[in-house]
DNA sequence: TTGATCGGGACATTTTTTGTCCCTGTGTAT
DNA sequence: ATACACAGGGACAAAAAATGTCCCGATCAA
C-alpha cells in the first residue's frame, strides 16, 4: 500500500494533494457539523467558493448531506472517513514522522495525528479520539486509571465511548485541585470519563493552594487516604503535557511566582510538576496525588499533546523517559524533530 | 489494495482515471522510445498540446528525459512503469476480465494485457512480453518448446532475454513451412528464441505446399524424423491464434480455397490447423510437425493471440480446451464476455 | 547534404476556476 | 412571536488555466 501511494506521489503527484485535502476536509466536517460554507472556509483557512465547489463535488459522490442547518457526513461520507485511517499516516508521512520521534525520544509507541493544534482547534479532537482509542485498547478489567486534567485530556473524555474493556474499571484523578478551570480538572474529568465508558470514578476533593499545615490535616481524612492509596495502584496514567508558563498563567500564578519559574527554567509542566529543559523538577504545586515515583511504576503512560507551541514541553518531560505511548500532532512531531537534543 | 482504489475513486473520482491515463502514457514512451510528442500524439490519439502538457509534467517529475531525438524514459521511469505492474490488473478492471475469462473458457490462467492490439500496435508488443515472461517462468531445464509462427509469437521472441532457465532447452517450430513471410515462420522464430535465450534450436526445412507424394519422401528423411521425434516429447507449446480468413489470405489461398474455408465455417487457425466455431477441424494445411494430439499431450500449452478482431478466434480454439495458459488483450477479451457461448 | 523530425516558444481562443454579491429560507436566541 | 444570524444556492464578471495552432532553429538519419 505504502508502493501504490509512491507511485501515486510520482506519477499524479497534484491529485495525491487533493486527495490529502479533500482528507482534512472530510474530517473538518466530521468535526465541527452541522457547519456552513462560510465558517467551514474560515476553518481550513480557504475562500467560500473554491470550498463550494470542493463540497459540491463531495455532495455528487453522496459523502455528505446539506440541510438548512449546515453540512453534515453522510452514512458513507463517515465510512469513508474510517476507513481511510490506516492511509493517513502513509499519506501524510506521519509513519515516518512517527518513527523519527521514535528513536529521538526513545518511546516504545508514538502516533502521530494529521494536523496542528494550534491552528485547528478539531486537531485536538484527533488527539482525543485517537487517544480513547489507545485507552480502550490498553485498559483491562480492573485497572486503575489516573487522568490529569487539560484540554487534551478533555478531549479523550469526550470522545471515550461504552465498551465492556472498562469494567470495573476505576478513573482516578492524578492529582488534586490545581487551580484550573472546573470543565478541565482531573476531578470533572475523571467523572466525564467513568460516565462516558460506564466505569466508576473516584474524586480528590482538594481545594487549591493550601497552605502545608492544612494539607497535611487533609492527608489524615479517610476518604483522602483511600483515593491515595488507590493511586499507588495505578496501572495507567494518562495525562497531558503543558507549556510550563501557559499552564501556570491559568492557574493565576503571581508575577513573581511566573518570574521564578523562569528563573528556574521550567519548560513543561504534568501531574503539577514543573520540569526543565533537563527533564528535571523546578517546581512542585502543593497539592497531593500521585507521586512522579508512581508514574514511573505505572505500567502504560499514555502522554497526549500536540501543537507546534508544545513542542519543547513535549521534550522536555520526555527526559522524564517514563511513558510507552505518546501521541501527538503533525505540528508538534515537526518541530521536534527540527530540534536537535 | 483494491478497497484502496475504490476509496480514491470516491474522494476524487478522477485520480484513477488520470493514473491510467499517466500509466498509458508511461507504457506508450516504453515502447516507441525514442518518440517525438506528433508521433506519440497520433499513436496515443490525443492532441499534441494536451500530451504536451503531460510531457512536460513527468519530465519534471523526472520519470523521462528529452533529448533531440525525441522522449525516453529515464530510469525512474522505467522502474515506475515496472512497480506499476502489478497495479494495472485492478486498475484497468483486467482482473475481472481475466477471472470472466477463465470461467467462460475454462482455461486455468488467463492473462489479459491493457490496451487492444488492432488499435495500438503495442499491445501487441505486451503481450510479447508477458508472454516472455510467463515462459521463463514455465520452462525448465531440458524442455522441448513448440513455436508456431506469427505476429504475436514474434513478439515473444522479441522480449526474450537469457536466463539461466534456458538450459538445455530446444526449441523447435511446431510445424513446416506454412507460406508466410520468413520473419514471422516458426523456424525463424525458433532460432530467434534460441539465439535470444542462449538456448538451442532445431529446424523443420519443408517447403510450402508440397505435393502428398514428395511429403511422404520427405518424411523420411533422418533430419526430419530427428525433430518430429523432438516434438513427440514436447513439454511446453507456444502458439498464436489467428483468423481463418486473415491467416488463409496471408498465405496466399486461391479464391476457390478460401470459398471453400468459409463453406465449412473455419473461424479460427492455429498450428496450421482450421477450426470452425464448435472448435473442429474443418481443414489443414498439407505439411508435417507437431499434431493436435501432441498439443493434447503437452503439459503446458502457452496460446498469445490479442484484439478484438480475434474474439472469435480465441472462442473457437478454446473449445479444444488443451491450453494451460491464455495471454491476450483488453480488446478481445471484452469481446469475448460480451458474446453469449 | 538534405529532408524529416525533434523540442520549445509564442499567442489567440476557449474553458474552467475563482471572487463577489445578493437572495430567500430556516434555526435559534431573545 | 420576532428579530437576527447564518444556512445554501443563483448569478456573473474577472482571472487563470487549458488548449489549438503555427512557427522556428537544432539535430538526427538517410
Amino acid at each position: 500500500m505504502r508502493r501504490l501511494l509512491e507511485l501515486q506521489q510520482k506519477l499524479v503527484p497534484d491529485l495525491t494533494q487533493v486527495l490529502r485535502e479533500r482528507y482534512m476536509l472530510l474530517r473538518s466536517i466530521y468535526h465541527l457539523q452541522p457547519i456552513g460554507r462560510r465558517g467551514l472556509a474560515q476553518a481550513m483557512n480557504t475562500t467560500e467558493r473554491i470550498l463550494r465547489a470542493e463540497v459540491e463535488l463531495l455532495k455528487e459522490t453522496g459523502l455528505l448531506t446539506v440541510t438548512a442547518a449546515g453540512m453534515h457526513l453522510s452514512g458513507e461520507g463517515q465510512q469513508v472517513l474510517d476507513d481511510m485511517e490506516p492511509l493517513v499516516g502513509e499519506l501524510f508521512g506521519l509513519t515516518d514522522l512517527a518513527e523519527g520521534l521514535q528513536k529521538k525520544l526513545g518511546i516504545p509507541e508514538v502516533i502521530v495525528v494529521q494536523g496542528d493544534a494550534d491552528q485547528s482547534p478539531w486537531v485536538k479532537e484527533e488527539l482525543g479520539r485517537v487517544g480513547a482509542r489507545v485507552l480502550k485498547q490498553v485498559v483491562q478489567e480492573g485497572d486503575i486509571v489516573a487522568v490529569t486534567g487539560g484540554t487534551s485530556i478533555a478531549s479523550v473524555a469526550k470522545h471515550l465511548t461504552p465498551s465492556a474493556s472498562f469494567k470495573n474499571v476505576q478513573f482516578v484523578p492524578a492529582r488534586g485541585g490545581l487551580g484550573e478551570r472546573v470543565e478541565l480538572q482531573a476531578n470533572s474529568l475523571a467523572a466525564a470519563m467513568a460516565e462516558k465508558t460506564g466505569a466508576t470514578y473516584r474524586l480528590l476533593h482538594v481545594p487549591d493552594r493550601l497552605h502545608p499545615e492544612a494539607l497535611q490535616t487533609l492527608l489524615k481524612e479517610p476518604q483522602v487516604q483511600d483515593v491515595l492509596s488507590l493511586l499507588r495502584d495505578t496501572r495507567i496514567v494518562l495525562h497531558g503535557i503543558g507549556d510550563a508558563l501557559t499552564m501556570a498563567r491559568r492557574r493565576n500564578y503571581s508575577e513573581e511566582e511566573l518570574a521564578e519559574l523562569v528563573e528556574a527554567g521550567a519548560v513543561s509542566e504534568s501531574f503539577g510538576y514543573y520540569f526543565n529543559e533537563a527533564g528535571e523538577i523546578v517546581h512542585r504545586m502543593p497539592t497531593i496525588g500521585l507521586q512522579l515515583e508512581e508514574v514511573h511504576k505505572a505500567e502504560t503512560v499514555l502522554s497526549i499533546a500536540g501543537g507546534e507551541s508544545k513542542a519543547k514541553a513535549i521534550l522536555s518531560f520526555a527526559k522524564q523517559s517514563c511513558q510507552n505511548v505518546l501521541i501527538t500532532d503533525e505540528g508538534a512531531a515537526r518541530a521536534l524533530l527540527s530540534t536537535r537534543l
